[in-house]
DNA sequence: AGGGCTTCCCGA
DNA sequence: CGGGAAGCCCTC
């Protein structure tokens, strides 16, 4: 027997096949999708079975060494997923499944996660009539009636009498896997559904096209969830899986909870704050059928789940769908192969679809349902826009006097307010006021921003950190200062001004501990804080009753990003976050200060018109030549040194203009953040609306440069974050 | 990727 | 002529 294995080694120069024979001994455990460990030149290492046959056209093959897994790691489906992905992504074959799988599967893990087991003891069954002592028969009694037991268990009652029964055959020892994490099963009785929320889920349950993908454009507070459980629900009734995706920072215990009131504990859940053990337990569960339900963050895409009826993918508009590595897939794309695979269908959900999702939506590519109204007829927050412009003569300039007294009126109803700052950190940058330094990081060249915690500088692209020194490096001047804010600033000036009040930060500094975002969430839920500052973490997906109002310190954080999303970042950042507002019984409000008042985004905003911003972004899209009119694809160019990557981009440049005759090239650009750990980056984008050439010609570049290691090339298609 | 083998360059 | 860095090539 011969096996084709693709081996764990991810170099684009060994992105093929291996033949190697099977010693008789091992043909037994061959199975295509399983892992081997096979000699690769003077070392060994692991590699996945593709293909199994009789004859090879290379002589003298070597025999593998031996096979690492029982069960199928690599089902059918997952295998032609990842063919797809090679092709699509142009990513080595072995990069798309290894991102597929759970980092316990990988050989690169040097820390090896077993499977945990558990000794469990059972009668022998063809033993009859055998003579026994009394706490023998009282092991016996309980067997006869238990089935197994947990050894650890049986060995209370007496050591030795177990030690006799097992020697002399009579119970025997069986092992059994051991998960490492425990679901508790609290059943609630579903809630009834609005007509609203009933007329979305006829509408899915009668359609028999598949596959298909839907849009649900509910606005916050209309209910999706109950939508998506129901949808689940039914398909679970016709013995179907479903597959739900939120961004992780909607992972709370919060909506997790909610699942399994509804659906008890056939669900796995895939999020980072497990650790890897755990993570590769959920997974086995999943893979041995063991749940019907996989609720988890992007690469959740990827569970090996059998019969999917339905994949839903919750806020779909967030970013963190598209992964920033490579390959540099995008949630959707996988959800929407894996449905053609199924026939199963698609629901995006959110309140502010991306532009690309709704323009399908227009087009009929997918069909949109919508949500109009919130649950039980309750209104949408009051949203006011306070202009800081004429503020600024005012003696606090971070909160307009309309902020604080619309919060002082919402703390004496003892109601709770969500303030957001989308920005970290103390002080944006340090700069002396007579030179016009700025601190920069040396490896990065980009702007530190100040902590006063930890009174120190830090970069938030690679994680440098130097204290602040008190003058100015340049000319030595006192007059060395902060410039720009951060929650930290503003949770100073909240205690200042709102001594009474208990204050909470959530932000990426203050949850970096396992579970320290659920025990924020919780505390303040508990009422144990009135107000919860922080960044855009906070925005999404969060439901307190009690919450009547939520500020926004600054709105236009995102507007000023070089991007030609800002617009809509900035418009989704502030639908979602005044969502937060008046989810209970109370009407709630929003306040928003900016220094933009008449920016389209921010009156589109404030009027909750989607459709509105969604009409004039389009025009505007239109103009400029972005998505949803044209595709793009950005690739970087990176290496250690300047003049070499720079040679290169132009190189790469001038062929794609050669090339690509129906496409724009922009570029080689010098990007914001140019140099990153040490090494130079330059970006060219191509936009293109049908491009035959795009593929043969970005791959006759890949191969060129597949073998030249001062340059690493990199191509992403439909880029978000340029 | 990672390791071995070849080549090339420089001081002595 | 030796040593060591740099380049090249191969992995069933």
């Amino acid at each position: 027997m011969i096996i084709s294995v693709l081996v764990e080694v991810a170099s684009q120069n060994i992105d093929r096949l291996f033949d190697y024979k099977v010693p008789n001994s091992l043909i037994s455990k061959i199975k295509i999708g399983i892992r081997v460990i096979v000699p690769f030149g003077n070392r060994q290492v692991e590699g996945f079975i593709m293909k199994i046959k009789q004859t090879s056209e290379i002589e003298d093959l070597k025999d593998i060494n031996n096979v690492v897994d029982e069960e199928v790691v690599l089902n059918e489906e997952l295998l032609k997923l990842g063919k797809y992905m090679s092709r699509k992504y142009l990513t080595n074959l072995i990069n798309c499944y290894q991102i597929m799988l759970p980092s316990a599967l990988k050989a690169k893990n040097k820390t090896n996660i077993n499977i945990k087991t558990e000794k469990y003891i059972i009668l022998n069954k063809e033993i009859s009539n055998i003579k026994t002592n009394p706490s023998q028969q009282k092991i016996i009694d309980i067997l006869n009636k238990e089935k197994e037991v947990k050894k650890s268990l049986l060995n209370t009652i007496s050591q030795s009498s177990l030690k006799t029964l097992l020697k002399n055959k009579i119970v025997k020892e069986i092992e059994k896997e051991l998960y490492r994490l425990t679901n508790e099963i609290k059943t609630k009785p579903k809630s009834t559904l609005t007509a609203d929320q009933e007329k979305v889920v006829a509408e899915v349950i009668k359609n028999k096209k598949l596959p298909q993908t839907y849009l649900l454009h509910g606005v916050t507070g209309s209910g999706k969830t109950e939508v998506y459980m129901e949808i689940i629900e039914k398909n679970l009734l016709n013995q179907k899986t479903a597959l739900v995706l939120l961004p992780e920072i909607s992972l709370t215990p919060q909506i997790v909870e909610r699942f399994r009131e509804r659906f008890g504990n056939k669900i796995a859940i895939l999020h980072s704050g497990l650790n890897a053990g755990e993570k590769y337990d959920e997974w086995r569960r999943i893979r041995n059928e063991e749940v019907n339900i996989v609720i988890g963050a992007r690469s959740a895409i990827f569970a090996p789940l059998k019969n999917i009826g339905v994949i839903i993918i919750d806020e779909e508009h967030s970013t963190t769908y598209k992964e920033n590595a490579n390959p540099h897939y995008h949630a959707v794309d996988i959800a929407i192969q894996r449905s053609q695979f199924h026939q199963s269908i698609i629901i995006l959900g959110s309140a502010t679809p991306s532009l690309e999702s709704y323009a399908r939506a227009q087009k009929k590519v997918y069909q949109l349902l919508e949500l109009p109204n919130r649950i039980f007829n309750r209104e949408m927050p009051k949203i006011t826009i306070i202009d800081m412009n004429k503020k600024l003569k005012q003696k606090n300039s971070y909160f307009s006097d309309d902020l604080v007294t619309k919060m002082q009126k919402v703390l004496a109803r003892d109601e709770q307010i969500i303030l957001l700052l989308n920005r970290r950190g103390y002080a944006s940058f340090i700069t002396c006021f007579d030179c016009g330094h700025v601190e920069k990081c040396p490896k990065c060249e980009i702007t530190l921003t100040y902590h006063k915690t930890s009174n120190n500088l830090r970069c938030h692209y690679c994680g440098y950190a130097t204290k602040k020194s008190e003058t100015c490096p340049t000319c030595h001047s006192l007059n060395f200062k902060k410039l720009g804010l951060g929650t930290e600033k503003i949770e100073e000036e909240l205690n200042n001004l709102f001594s009474k009040y208990k204050i909470i930060r959530m932000d990426l500094d203050t949850t970096t501990k396992k579970g320290s975002h659920e025990r924020i969430i919780n505390d303040f839920k508990a009422k144990k804080y009135h107000i919860l500052l922080g960044t855009q973490m906070i925005s999404k997906g969060l439901d307190f009753d009690n919450v009547t109002l939520v500020g926004v310190i600054n709105a236009d954080t995102a507007l000023n990003i070089p991007d030609f999303r800002s617009s809509e970042y900035t418009f989704s950042l502030l639908n979602q976050v005044s969502g937060r507002s008046g989810r209970g019984k109370k009407r709630g409000s929003v306040i928003i200060q900016t220094f933009n008042p008449d920016h389209y985004a921010i009156m589109f905003a404030k009027n909750n018109d989607f459709k509105g911003f969604y009409q004039q972004e389009m025009f505007i899209r239109g103009k400029l030549g972005y998505p949803p009119y044209y595709y793009l694809v950005s690739i970087k160019i990176m290496s250690a040194s300047y003049d070499v990557a720079k040679e290169i981009s132009n190189k790469i440049s001038y062929i794609l203009k050669e090339d690509l005759i129906n496409s724009i090239i922009l570029g080689p650009t010098i990007p914001n953040v140019f140099k990153i750990n040490n090494i130079y980056r330059f970006n060219i984008i191509i936009k293109y609306k049908h491009e035959l050439n795009l593929y043969p010609t970005l791959i006759k570049i890949k191969n060129h440069y597949k073998s030249n290691n001062k340059v690493k090339i990199d191509i992403d298609f439909n880029p978000i974050g340029l």
